[in-house]
DNA sequence: GATTTTTCGTTTCATTCGCAACGAAGTCAA
DNA sequence: TTGACTTCGTTGCGAATGAAACGAAAAATC
């Protein structure tokens, strides 16, 4: 007898965690980028430095690269431009010359002031939303990220 | 008394969720994309593509879009890839020409008979290793997915 | 102290991306 | 019918991306 095609193996995309995990963030992201671009002309890779540097003053390419998740290529590209938009300030070191030193500019430190308010109410607003799934979506968050990498 | 530069407000990149979200969200897929393309020389875009053709066949660009979330540009260029290695067939819908009609070839559905059973030991380790935080997170995410988009 | 190795940040290159514009096809309304 | 409007998929364009190559500087090795 003449075959139809070979049945597939079930699979649900809707119940694929990595898949489900992936729109979530992209949801989430979207969500926090229009605000950062329509009140600051920033994108998140722009944000992601100036948190960095709200936090720590003085941080070569190097730390940013490995604290906030970003190649060194999208880190350097993301302080150009912030350096040509007077947000920061690009230094060398002093000590060891191959390293740079990144530092918010007056105008960035206002900048953030702004900034770092409207984060920490989005934050609110978004455990509010989530109600009691909040806590449940931190603890597999938890877990997730400290998975060994593989 | 000439002022210091004056404090930020308190923020926590750490404890941001749409920050630990990407970073996870990126994990997961990297992981996965990594198995992907060394088994099978495809993008996410593609993948995406595959699973849902697998799912149903004879799909629009249009009904991909919506479904797995992703551009119709995107949609489209991964369906020309597709096509050009002889994984996906395209044809004009008979009744409404302006669709395309987009279908698994014998080749694709092989292919996917093996990278499903994949998908599936992929999920299935996953939550092995998330443990009890496993279905704190899915909870978390459903909350989450179910948002009304602003 | 000279020379190999490593580290740091930038830049080059090819690819991918999102957005807008587009032509083709279908729908709607006069 | 005819003309306006909408929908579908592709493509052109400029920007962004990751990977690799690079020069400069520091560290390690001999």
């Amino acid at each position: 007898m003449s075959e139809d095609a070979a049945e597939l193996p079930e699979f649900d995309l809707y119940s694929f965690t990595p898949y489900r995990l992936a729109v979530a963030a992209e949801k989430l992201s979207e969500r926090l980028a229009r605000q950062y671009r329509d009140r600051f002309g920033i994108s998140i890779p722009e944000w992601r430095v100036l948190v960095h540097l709200a936090q720590s003053d003085d941080v070569s390419v190097r730390d940013i690269e490995a604290r906030v998740a970003m190649e060194k290529s999208k880190v350097s590209r993301a302080a150009s431009r912030l350096e040509a938009n007077g947000l920061i300030a690009k230094t060398r070191h002093e000590g060891d010359k191959r390293l740079v030193k990144l530092r918010l500019t007056a105008n960035g430190r206002a900048m953030m002031a702004e900034l770092l308010v409207l984060a920490n109410a989005f934050q609110a607003e978004l455990v509010a939303e989530l109600g009691d799934a909040a806590t449940n979506l931190e603890t597999g968050l938890d877990r997730l990220l400290a998975l060994p990498p593989r």
